[in-house]
DNA sequence: GATACTATTCGACAGAAATAGAATAGGCAA
DNA sequence: TTGCCTATTCTATTTCTGTCGAATAGTATC
């Protein structure tokens, strides 16, 4: 294969913001009630989630090690805060997700959106509203 | 917690069509080639992806297993076809990256795109466009 | 048939993710 | 100070993903 394509053996390389399943669960309770303690987002979850304290724990340990929530320590008290915007974790969302389904192209993303899922009219609406807005943010721009 | 929001223990639950990063590499290969070999796909892939064979095959065994692909014998021969379209594949993905990132709810995502991806001119024009379409379509619907 | 190839099958291993129990330590109330 | 309760730390299990190599079995060729 070519040089210039080779790709480091093992796991694959992720971004720095590339939340799992259960990350997202915590860090969308995080981003509500920060600064908050592991036993504060156990119990939040309670009703919809089965888990236990020790894996909600466990978890925001793993997050803190890879760097998407910071601890603050007050005696033996944890405190957790998120150390990554929802704005910056959506973003990698879409982003992994545009890469693997459209290949990172916009456009055909849209396409698909209102062929295949069934934009209704509503929704149609205010995307039409929204590009307005859009439209007149870029001529700001560009003046 | 509720009875009714009991999750299943251990591996979370997921759809069908929940394709890994190297699934979805090799998917794409078979949308486009099928029916075809393991080594056909390796090939393909071969200035992108430092794959051995043995990868390849292991990794579109387990997809056909999960009901991804189907599996046609020659003689000693697989040959490979899928067994889910792209437009579910990528539907499945757009889904999945929806309900984490944005609860599910579409005019959030859009209303996110238009403020922090930078929809470009030409992509406010072209998502303008779409939307006119689909407009049509909607009333088309409504008759 | 012996040889050379190609495809298949098997099994392996490391690292990530999900999940949680057990043991321990620090505070507070009686 | 003796318990009790909560938080912390450690460790463990399971499954999935990514990744292969080695051994094996078919096919085609000389």
């Amino acid at each position: 294969m070519a040089e210039s394509a080779k790709q480091q053996k093992g796991r694959r390389a992720r971004s720095p913001e590339e939340l799992t399943e259960a990350e997202w669960t915590i860090m969308k309770v995080v981003w509500e009630q920060e600064p908050c303690t592991a036993g504060a987002v156990q119990e939040a979850l309670a009703d919809t989630k089965d888990w236990a304290y020790s894996t909600v724990k466990t978890t925001m340990d793993r997050m803190a090690e890879k760097g998407y929530l910071v601890v603050e320590r007050i005696r033996n008290l944890q405190l957790f805060r998120s150390a990554l915007t929802d704005v910056e974790a959506k973003r990698a969302e879409f982003r992994k997700m545009l890469q693997r389904a459209f290949d990172g192209a916009l456009t055909p993303m849209m396409q698909f959106l209102i062929e295949h899922e069934g934009l209704s009219r509503d929704e149609a609406a205010q995307l039409r509203r929204l590009v307005r807005k859009a439209d007149t943010e870029q001529d700001a721009k560009l003046e």
